[in-house]
DNA sequence: AAAATCATGTAATCGGTTACATGATTAT
DNA sequence: ATAATCATGTAACCGATTACATGATTTT
């Protein structure tokens, strides 16, 4: 597995309690958590490797997981963790404590402050590479969730399905990157109404 | 002013060169900038206080900008600060530096990872308060817009204004509060299909 | 032969948060 | 009287990032 390269890792969220929730569905080495949580497997958060093993550390000290070491001949042994009852009590707990608002971070955003005086050149720039991008994951997104459902309307699949979380991610992430998109089109649109100013003379 | 409590603050950005880019319209004190880049009066990005003072110096350290100490007998001294070359050449260079994909943060998201296992009532009490939080901002982020408008169109104001990056983050907000609102109401709809399957044996 | 997979971690650093401290002045 | 405004900061902390280190095994 290729781990940094390529699009990068996007940034931070509550590592605790995502690593709590993957392992309700089952054990798992800090490995294959590395990967469930990767950019390619996943969507638009992913915590760093580096911090997934430490949290994991720290969460066995605190009692919420139990690792276990399989001794492993061809390859390095590993440690296989699962939730304890403490864990799954601090899941529960997490469930009821109100979540705060979703955060948004783009440095796009704060670009845009300066366009009133500054080149809109590389601007330009940017946003065609934010929106070449979006479309990009967009069309993952979508992939997923057509393979996800494949025969089955939604309301079958919300009915059936065990792997919710993932299908529900993949939603939100489709409704953001849509929302992406339209911006940066409006943003395009702004930059270019304001380049040529022609139309300020016609109708009036 | 209030600083804390109410709906209190929202996290992480690029602080430094957020305000870099508000001095480009004008000199300001670390107060003024609290207060351009609060919950009230911004939008859903807010770097604290405390990190925004420290900032100012570290800037002021690093050349990029220059404090003067203005002297007040009514009210405490303040320091205005404005930009140096020094610190237009860095709002240059970071204008010409592709910016990274949008970050989202959303624990609502990882709860969702346990829905298949958990009990769904904490979840929809938590989405329900989301969603009313998304709508308000929302209203609040569209009268803004109105109010910058006034009776100008789009086109028109985007060839006129002078605070574009207000009304682009506005936009922004829009499209991401949207987005969310849609979100909730296609998970609340997924907890309900799956409360009751009812509808399986309909059709086929 | 080169690259990717399996598998784990440490150390240094950094950006950001929380909590705290101060105190005159003005508006309700 | 009470609260909010003006105005700035420090100190402790913490979550997360970057960079680095290891090394056999399997696939291209």
């Amino acid at each position: 597995m290729l781990v940094s390269g390529t699009t990068g890792w996007d940034k931070s969220m509550s590592t605790r309690h995502a690593l709590l929730n993957a392992l309700v569905h089952g054990d798992a080495s800090g490995y294959d958590l590395v990967k469930r949580f990767q950019p390619s497997a996943a969507h638009w958060w992913h915590p760093r490797p580096a911090q997934m093993y430490t949290e994991l550390s720290r969460m066995e000290a605190d009692g919420l997981v139990s690792g276990e070491t399989v001794i492993q001949t061809k390859y390095p042994n590993k440690r296989v963790f699962s939730l304890t009852d403490a864990g799954r009590a601090e899941l529960q707990r997490y469930a009821e404590v109100p979540s705060p608002p979703a955060e948004f971070k783009d440095e796009l955003v704060i670009k845009m402050m300066g366009l009133d005086v500054a080149d809109p050149a590389a601007l330009l720039a940017d946003l065609a590479r934010r929106r070449k991008w979006c479309v990009e994951r967009l069309r993952k997104d979508q992939s997923s969730v057509d393979a996800m459902l494949g025969e089955r309307t939604a309301d079958q699949y919300a009915a059936e399905a065990d792997d919710l979380g993932e299908y529900l991610w993949r939603l939100r992430s489709i409704g953001l990157m849509q929302a992406s998109v339209e911006w940066c089109d409006a943003v395009i649109g702004v930059i270019e109404a304001r380049r040529s100013p022609a139309n300020e003379q016609r109708t009036a």
